[in-house]
DNA sequence: CGTCCACTGGAATCAAGGGTCT
DNA sequence: AGACCCTTGATTCCAGTGGACG
């Protein structure tokens, strides 16, 4: 038998991690320690379903990684548990961070009630006026509580305005046997000041607030987990706490925590270690950050790297205490395109590819009045050296290596 | 104090590409 | 085949503006 190339990196590979399943961020465990309270009155709110009767819509807010998800669907699972045959009530839920159009929201709740193959609803094609009425008529006749949970609901509002609130809230005035409640989630607090006056007080009839974790309660849901994932003796003393020290500082989010020991563990892993020691929190620490952002800027579409790397350049080329403002990034930006053979776009779209780069967080951008001078964007990187490095490499870059900003823009 | 710059921010509109329906 | 529908990305239009300068 042939030495395989795999040969080595297995030797040293020593597994650590026994369940990989439960240090996923997907994961839903069997039981939400510290969220207990939360639990209880989402389930006191809905409990009226299990007769067929409406419960109130509930608007749920808390920073990320606060276990509003977690909860949500350990209910959706208890609540099934309940009624299996879904007699009484269904349990639908959509995460709008993934669909986020109106189409899309009813498209994906009609396909998780209607059953039958035959009577499935299209993807798209239709008028959404149909696609609204064939629900309607649907459900109605199943005569009984849909509870449709929409995560992340500040997105479509975001996109779309509120006119699939509206639907959705008014559907309850035409159905006759059956009725449908909504708990919305967001991890925005001033979700709710962006509504018109009548969609914010059908959406947030009962309104749920999830705290950040405490330090000691991080601790302990992550006690809890190693104690599933790892054979003891696997993780040193030190970690845990370490871990959940570290989320606490920013923000109490658990899902953080939890992948700060998943990665620290993965780490020691590739490494050949045999324990997990509070030096592979560190380095995990920055792994994470740096794949966060390398893994936003590599899905980039080409128009905003293009915009991405205008702004780097200005910054390459700048003078001290000058700012680099939009009409600048644009020139630059021009220039590049035409390099790159790419068409380029107007000026009103790049000056939103330059907001949706601030709002990821890539750049700084904000308003400012330069008197005389206008009142326009002066905009920052906010990104380190290797980063702009990887970016640079891209390669539709190629034909830029050759390439300095010669001209003089406009504040220069 | 008023002017006036270089945009911003919002809305309306268009074009292309995914479809269904008759 | 032609009429419609929805979404996305881009363009066009336009009123509005903070503050340095005169």
């Amino acid at each position: 038998m042939g030495e395989s190339i795999f040969g080595p990196s297995k030797d040293k590979r020593k597994v650590l991690i026994k369940n990989r399943n439960i240090l996923q961020t997907t994961y839903i465990p069997d039981q939400l320690p510290h969220r207990e309270n939360e639990v209880r009155i989402i389930v006191e709110i809905i409990t009226p379903s299990l007769y067929k009767s409406k419960p109130s819509n509930i608007l749920i807010t808390g920073k990320t990684g606060t276990g509003k998800t977690a909860v949500i669907n350990y209910i959706g699972k208890e609540l099934k548990k309940e009624d299996p045959d879904e007699e009484n009530c269904s349990f639908i839920y959509v995460n709008c961070e993934i669909v986020d159009n109106p189409y899309g929201i009813l498209f994906n709740i009609s396909n998780q009630i209607i059953k039958d193959h035959n009577n499935r609803i299209p993807f798209t094609g239709w008028s959404l006026d149909k696609v609204y009425d064939t629900i309607i008529k649907y459900i109605d006749e199943k005569e009984k509580i849909l509870i449709v949970v929409l995560d992340e609901i500040d997105r479509i509002q975001q996109k779309n305005g509120d006119d699939i609130f509206y639907f959705l809230t008014t559907m309850n005035e035409v159905l006759k046997n059956s009725k449908i409640s909504i708990i919305g989630v967001t991890n925005n607090a001033k979700f709710m000041e962006l509504l018109s006056p009548k969609i914010k007080s059908r959406l947030g009839e009962e309104k749920v607030v999830f705290p950040p974790y405490q330090r000691e309660q991080l601790q302990d849901i992550l006690k809890k987990r190693a104690e599933l994932a790892f054979d003891p003796d696997i993780i040193e003393d030190g970690v845990i706490p370490y871990c959940a020290a570290i989320s606490a500082q920013d923000s109490g989010d658990a899902r953080k925590a939890l992948d700060l020991l998943r990665v620290s563990a993965e780490i020691a892993e590739r490494n050949g270690d045999s324990t997990v020691t509070e030096a592979h929190v560190n380095s995990a620490r920055s792994r994470i950050e740096l794949d966060a952002v390398v893994e936003v800027i590599r899905t980039l579409p080409p128009q905003s790297k293009i915009v991405l790397m205008s702004v780097i350049k200005n910054h390459e080329k700048k003078e001290k205490d000058i700012a680099v403002i939009t009409g600048d990034v644009y020139t630059v930006y021009k220039e590049i395109c035409n390099i790159l053979e790419y068409s380029s776009l107007k000026e009103k779209r790049v000056a939103d590819l330059i907001s949706e780069l601030d709002m990821l967080g890539i750049i700084h951008a904000r308003v400012k009045s330069f008197g005389r001078n206008g009142r326009t964007r002066e905009i920052e990187l906010n990104i380190n050296k290797d980063i702009i490095d990887f970016v640079m490499k891209d390669e539709i870059f190629e034909p830029l290596s050759k390439y300095k900003v010669t001209k003089q823009t406009k504040l220069l």
